[in-house]
DNA sequence: GTGATGACGGAAA
DNA sequence: CTTTCCGCCATCA
């Protein structure tokens, strides 16, 4: 789980439900012990909307992923869980 | 063992 | 498109 995380290449996002489909909340609870050394910035909602706050956007934007309004353009920026590893 | 809660997701109105 | 409601599995009190 936390492997793919960390798959993710920076540009581009994941979903918690790509990372445990059977318990996305979980992986939320998951990333926030991992803390540190996981790109968890790179973790949105399905909806393409941010879980954290205004932090996970201004880190998101830095990295070049694609925003429209207040989410991020999942058709441009999401990468399948499947295709990281 | 039981009940409540959460960095969520999907369906319905 | 937005707002509501229920289900999910693991943790914690």
């Amino acid at each position: 789980m936390l492997r793919r995380a960390r798959a993710v290449p920076a540009g581009f996002v994941t979903t918690y439900g790509d990372l445990c489909p059977k318990a996305p909340r979980f992986a939320g609870a998951v990333m926030s012990n991992a803390g540190d050394g996981v790109p968890w910035h790179r973790v949105v909602r399905a909806d393409g909307s941010l879980a954290v706050g205004e932090r996970q956007r201004r880190r998101l934007e830095a990295e070049g992923v694609p925003f429209r309004g207040a989410r991020v353009e999942m058709e441009r920026a999401w990468v399948p869980a499947e295709r990281l590893g």
